[in-house]
DNA sequence: GGTGCGTGGATAGCGCAACTATCCAGTAGC
DNA sequence: GCTACTGGATAGTTGCGCTATCCACGCACC
């Protein structure tokens, strides 16, 4: 397949193709001339995966760069390659300067999870932007005590111990696992996110608007 | 409270707090002459819910206007501006293009809401975005059958009935209410999110490293 | 063995979003 | 009056994700 074809059947446009070739995003072709190369199916398919990550799950390029840095550099255990896969998808940190606010909220964090029992590392970028997250909450004059967190943390840990662990090909070829565990967190947070954001509206029908509301709605629904 | 002192708080610069002026997403301060106005404690509150959107919601400027035109907008009830604000958050959709494997997967979205007999509205931005997730999850191969995501619907409308609308101040001023809904959104939305991502590392490292790893990472820990 | 289109490679430019910098006239407070 | 600061306007900057243009090559078709 040449890259007119690659671009035809993913819908990308050709300049757009080699700016990802460019990038790392893409692996290059194979060379079957100096100026010919040919492309495969596994072009195509890392293709729809870049395009997911990006509009779907708006992670930045550079992000998806580690990404596939992670599955293609082949001297790293699974494990840890899961966890370059899954550190890309963190926020950048932001600089916290020092702040004993952060400090405490950043404690808070840390003895929450080893409160959970999690096994995670001392380094994870989450421990960061929750502590943030937590903190912003504060500024907000939201409680965000630990009653409000750990309905959550149930939730994240119920999803991931029942139904997404079972979903990695921990068996198969190991860029398989990597991507497929990328894709759940992605694609299944931004089901999960919109999902909540239905549940929000489906919620505060009920509690807002009379019963003969819901007729109508469910009426037009149909 | 001066522009200066109203910078010095926040910690947002003084020409970013013209822009926020400009655009909207902050009201103007109280004219006390020609070139004097006199800011309050709801604009230092106002703007940090702008830079919590921003910067932890990682929302767009125009998602932020809405949400605070919403909320300005004295004529419309509460509900209706609950809808507006949360309508704001979702994603600006893409053209489909009236793909007709768009139209499936749309359709996969309105008859799973149906049987979960959620009160959402037929407009309702989330459905179009389910349905892109879906049909982008399609295109890479994984499965998306009712099986894999009613666990995540069960699991939003659990959080949102259990522990979010008892969260939102009803009965107080209507401010307040879409505040509290959108920063729950966002906020909570953000912090589940990086539980998902720590329960994945969690489980990966019980289900892949020798149990002497996690011993030491529990040492390491605390 | 021309001819012309598509290719790979390189470089430069565009468009949007979120700021940021500069200028200016007016005035509050000394 | 002097100075520092203000509100308001306008223009410029940065970063990112593309997009456009150019060029020399070479495969395919005549």
């Amino acid at each position: 397949m040449r890259i007119s074809q690659l671009s035809a059947e993913s819908g990308v446009p050709i300049p757009t193709i080699k700016y990802y070739l460019r990038e790392g995003l893409l692996p290059q072709g194979e060379q079957t001339s100096a100026t010919r190369a040919e492309y495969g199916t596994a072009h195509l398919h890392r293709l729809r995966l870049i395009r997911a990550l990006l509009e779907v799950g708006r992670l930045p390029v550079a992000a998806i760069r580690k990404v596939v840095e992670a599955v293609e550099d082949e001297r790293t255990g699974v494990h840890t390659m899961l966890g370059t896969a899954h550190y890309a998808l963190a926020s950048p940190p932001d600089p916290h300067a020092g702040d004993e606010d952060w400090e405490e909220a950043r404690e808070h964090v840390d003895r929450l999870i080893a409160e959970l029992g999690w096994a995670v590392s001392p380094h994870a970028p989450g421990r960061d932007e929750l502590a943030q997250t937590l903190l912003t909450l504060r500024r907000l004059g939201m409680a965000a005590i630990d009653a409000d967190l750990l309905p959550y943390a149930a939730a994240a840990m119920n999803l991931a111990r029942d139904h997404e662990m079972g979903m990695i090909p921990f068996d198969g070829p190991r860029d398989v696992a990597v991507e497929t565990l990328v894709v759940c967190t992605v694609l299944y947070g931004k089901a999960l996110e919109v999902f909540r954001r239905l549940a929000h509206e489906s919620e505060s029908a009920r509690l807002l608007t009379p019963a003969r509301d819901h007729a109508e709605v469910r009426t037009q629904d149909t």
